[in-house]
DNA sequence: TGAAAAAAAGTTAGCGCTAACACAAGCAAA
DNA sequence: TTTGCTTGTGTTAGCGCTAACTTTTTTTCA
């Protein structure tokens, strides 16, 4: 294993002219011999030892992301964290950092994770209010949240207009004739992303006076798809004619519960989701959506971090990206009947 | 910052007590004394520098998985590269391990990447002979291959049964009275999983008599799906009935060409794909497939990498996992007219 | 020309932790 | 008892690197 003490005697200088040739800003050591000293460096094929870095400088160029595990395990099988991440990974790996994946369960060991290994950062994926206060707090290091919803001014926190969304979604479903709707996702009680969306939602139809009962009101972690889609079905003359699900990845399993109970989208139930993952448009009919960029918001995310790293006093910043709706097929038009 | 000098002098011991009660196995420091220290340690709100511990142990506990990465840089838009990385990530982090995940492009900073780090072992998706004989060659520590065929006999490699795979896609089409087929994937010309897949699924066509033209053996990596079905289609004497796809996820992308060109599934073309993602259940028609495991094949991976790292000295091994026929409605049943 | 300033090096002292050895005390077998 | 073994603990010496300071050399400009 060549070291920087191997590469100082074979260039005959001292090991910190060579940590500065190597690492330095090129300030305190000439061109010339540090020019010979990388050519010995790259001769010897030498690889810094990031431990020893780490622990020297105090700084270990690896950025944490963190997201919630799910009750299979897999965070990943959704294929907006799976996205999300991916486009995390990209970005601060081509910065030259190196990235820890941690599937969260216990939130207490978030800051035994991060500091154990010294993150210079970390990206969190959807935390309640206080859980990220708890983390700000024990974690003095730049952190970014995404679709969160914190009171607290010190975060940033890059997410989109979730309340738009669920606006967006009744405009669709109120354009097309609808008047009794139901909604579903997975609510916990706590304001966030979920919860936004149903308000968005919800504010929409209220104000066009359609209906929207609590009982239509679902939580997608209590019951599976098919017994909601049952119950949401059973004769009622409140019989909702559509449902708007918090994610497409959820919305999915509508229809597969749908298909199972030979309910037909959109003619027996009209159904809108929320992301537009490439998956809604495999689905047939077409998933009628409302779009985020998956993709701009990790880059968001990876800029904020990346100046609050190289400017830990820089001032917190929230970035709220907007949101569209991708008309397709999924929402049934009742206003031929109804005219 | 508590260290493990602040410990041992609250509890009036050495720091080496102190490291063998919170580290050790319990066999070099008497019960009570470790009792003591490790409340000790919690009350103050210890927490272990891995990089001091990396640097003075040269054990890192971190594991480090890397990908081939993709024209549009981001592998986890693959939900089979996604589900995979995820059961891993569990498995690992659930053993006490810390997960690093790399895109790599440049095949020449692998060994600088797992070096720098003092990786104690890595995970590797889908590489080729020649690009696993220099990474072992390269790297004395354990190494999982995945999705590999490697000549090298010392590599662990977990896998599935590619050929049968192939097979089975052939016998499906088979089955159902088609004679012309077609095959697409990622092509590269070195033999790997596609190759082998392709392979099973020739050989089983000629064996019956079945004709694959060369000019229907198509590389996705050159052409888009559309174009490929303009060619594939075009009025010809060899006209394919069936269409054999290496992956499900690429599957997909014929379904969305063959909407877009009007080109009925199974009515014109009947489709196969491989590996059984939830996925290919929500098209419609639902795309008959060759199932693998991919959670299965993530435990066994990690399975064999605990070993290794346990047991440098453990024997390599290869695990050939199997796969199965998931029929479904992409492929037309031909026999009725034909017989 | 010479003194101050700037640049290019070197030296020292750790970062926090653990291997490896040293040492003492207690215990069983000879 | 002696010899050896086990067990618990302390001591020493780094792991590979860099911050912070000191020293030497070069440059600048009055």
């Amino acid at each position: 294993m060549v070291t920087l003490k191997d590469i100082a005697a074979k260039a005959g200088v001292s090991m910190m002219t060579v940590s500065r040739a190597l690492n330095g800003d090129g300030s305190r050591v000439s061109g010339p011999t540090a020019a010979r000293i990388r050519s010995i460096a790259e001769e010897m094929g030498y690889i810094p030892n990031s431990s020893a870095r780490s622990l020297a400088a105090r700084s270990s160029r690896i950025i944490a992301i963190l997201m919630r595990d799910t009750p299979d395990g897999n965070p990943l099988l959704d294929p907006y964290t799976s996205a999300f991440l991916g486009s995390v990974v990209q970005v601060l790996q081509s910065c030259g950092y190196y990235i820890m994946v941690h599937f969260v369960r216990d939130f207490s060991d978030i800051t035994f994770r991060l500091r154990s290994w010294s993150a210079e950062g970390a990206v969190f994926l959807g935390l309640f209010d206080d859980e990220i206060r708890q983390i700000r707090q024990d974690n003095p290091i730049p952190l970014v949240f995404t679709d969160s919803y914190s009171s607290l001014r010190q975060v940033s926190n890059v997410g989109i207009d979730d309340y738009k969304g669920g606006c967006l979604a009744a405009r669709a479903f109120l354009d097309l004739g609808h008047r009794n709707l139901a909604f579903c996702g997975p609510l916990s009680g706590k304001p966030g992303v979920i919860a936004q969306r149903l308000q968005g939602f919800a504010d929409t139809l209220a104000k066009q006076g359609a209906i929207l009962p609590q009982n239509c009101v679902c939580s997608i972690s209590e019951r599976s798809a098919e017994e909601i889609l049952k119950d949401l079905l059973a004769p009622s003359a409140l019989r909702p004619t559509g449902l708007f699900v918090s994610s497409d990845h959820i919305a999915w399993q509508f229809y597969k519960a749908a298909g199972r109970l030979n309910i037909r989208i959109p003619d027996d139930l009209s159904i809108a989701g929320f992301d537009d993952l490439p998956l809604g448009r495999a689905l047939i009919p077409g998933l009628t959506t409302v779009r985020q960029d998956i993709q701009k918001k990790a880059e968001k995310t990876c800029d904020i971090l990346l100046r609050h790293i190289k400017d830990p006093a820089s001032p917190s910043e929230t970035q709220i990206l907007d949101v569209e709706l991708a008309e397709r097929d999924s929402i049934k038009d009742l206003r031929s009947g109804a005219c």
